[in-house]
DNA sequence: TATTGATGGTTCATATATTGAACCGTTGTT
DNA sequence: AACAACGGTTCAATATATGAACCATCAATA
């Protein structure tokens, strides 16, 4: 590996809950030596990535990263991370694929991709998604902010027969959505389409959007369900790197409970 | 210079107005040769802090940067205690305003508002302060750490006719800047531009950043620098309380001296 | 269609910049 | 007073960075 790039790696060891490291601490962290993480340590500091404590002698992440921070937020739209991740979730599921982001209480479209495999194909016609029938909309409600789920009790349209229409239906899906990870909606928005999704985080560490594949019923299987679950948890995680999130710890904990093959087993038998 | 900081110094030519940046372009604006460049690019975009646009092949700022940021601010909240105040000072003044911080011995801009009330404007393009020709970099000089001036002497640049190049001349501003408790550079940075600018503390009581005015040297006049100075003093103010620090009683003193309709009298005489 | 010039990317011998064991000076603890 | 832990420094050994020259691709041009 190259110095360059074993130097910008020191900078992944701050974080909120480590804000401050010394050189020893952080000698430990890298396994590295300290001559060499000192030298590191200073080339960053020169360019302003970290800076010292003056007063512990620690050293944090430094102001040059704003101004970089800046200048990417403003000139790289959210679409642009977007587009890898969804074509090749459109690719590897074979079904029609989006993304939406949650502004206010509203969840939107940012982008969708038709994948060509099947001639059925499930056809995103709206903008906008219903927050109590759609993938993408419960999966907001389940990860977003909980005052989402007020607005949404509030206009509980009824789309298909089992959209759900009460309040009690909608916290139990809801809930069921928080211990899998996955929003889910079982031709409740349209007859026909069965919609999965993940959520996606931004820098934040907040809900900021979903990802989600939209399924001819009929040919929805257990099989399909694994490896299109498998495929979400792939372009989250990308799209959430991406906008300068990261998934947090609990949600991909409940992935992976969700995904071995040890529960696959379990929930077959 | 180490490998790691010219890798690092690579990040430094992308901004909003060059978002992005193709491999021989980077190559003449770093002066650098091209494998190199293209492997520093490589180390840089493995650990995420660039990513090629994959249409163009040009590159651009990274995600990994967002993150960073987002643990520095919520670690060390600077950005968040500004905004308001610089808006304030640069709608007030109508001129080009930015807060900068000083960071070990270099003097970063955080955050730069344009005012939209005049057609020609002072362009801000730089992302490092030089302390002696700037009126943010000769505030440090006047309020930071003492050993800020052996730094500055070794480097006294003439960017104008009017920059200080020798250590007397520099001794001589940065008095003059204690006595009046505001930074001042008269086109000794760029001609036609004149810099004002007060200091800003923090939790410590020590000197953190400044708050700068660049007017068009065309248009200042005494009555405009009245009305900055005053405006610079609430937003040094509001800046240095939202950082946690107050403005040491001894410049709100000299600040007052210097703004009394009194001393305008005396002088004026 | 062949030519040119620009681009992004690659190779390899050279030599320069990186490395880490051992060192120093300071600080706080036992 | 001895000790340990810290940040920081030195220097010989060598691993790593370097850049001239190279290739492949593309778009414009003759």
């Amino acid at each position: 590996m190259s110095s360059a790039a074993k130097t910008l790696e020191l900078l992944a060891y701050f974080s909120t809950a480590r804000p401050e490291i010394g050189l020893s601490q952080l000698c430990k962290l890298a396994r590295r030596d300290k001559a060499t993480t000192y030298r590191h340590l200073q080339a960053l500091e020169e360019k302003g990535f970290v800076e010292q404590n003056p007063m512990t002698k620690q050293y944090r992440l430094g102001p040059a990263i704003l101004q970089l921070a800046q200048t990417r937020e403003t000139t790289v739209p959210r679409k642009a991370g977007v587009q890898a991740p969804l074509f090749d979730l459109a690719d590897a599921s074979g079904e029609t694929s989006h993304v939406t982001v949650l502004s206010g209480a509203t969840v939107y479209e940012l982008m969708s991709c038709d994948s060509p495999k099947h001639g059925t194909r499930a056809i995103i016609d709206i903008q906008t998604f219903p927050l109590h029938a759609t993938a993408s909309g419960l999966c907001a409600l389940a990860f977003g902010p909980e005052t989402l789920m007020d607005v949404a009790q509030g206009d509980l349209q009824q789309f298909t027969d089992t959209t759900a229409t009460t309040s009690t239906d909608l916290h139990a899906i809801v809930e069921a959505i928080r211990n899998t990870g996955f929003g889910r909606a079982d031709r409740s928005f349209e007859d026909e389409v069965q919609g999965l999704s993940a959520p996606i985080f931004d820098q934040t560490g907040h809900f900021a959007g979903a990802i989600s594949v939209a399924s001819v019923a009929a040919r929805f299987t257990p099989d399909l369900e694994r490896i299109i679950k498998i495929q979400l948890v792939i372009a989250a995680r990308q799209i959430s790197n991406n906008w300068g999130g990261t998934v947090p710890a609990h949600i991909e904990t409940i992935w992976a409970k969700h995904l071995t093959p040890t529960h696959e087993l379990e929930t077959a038998s």
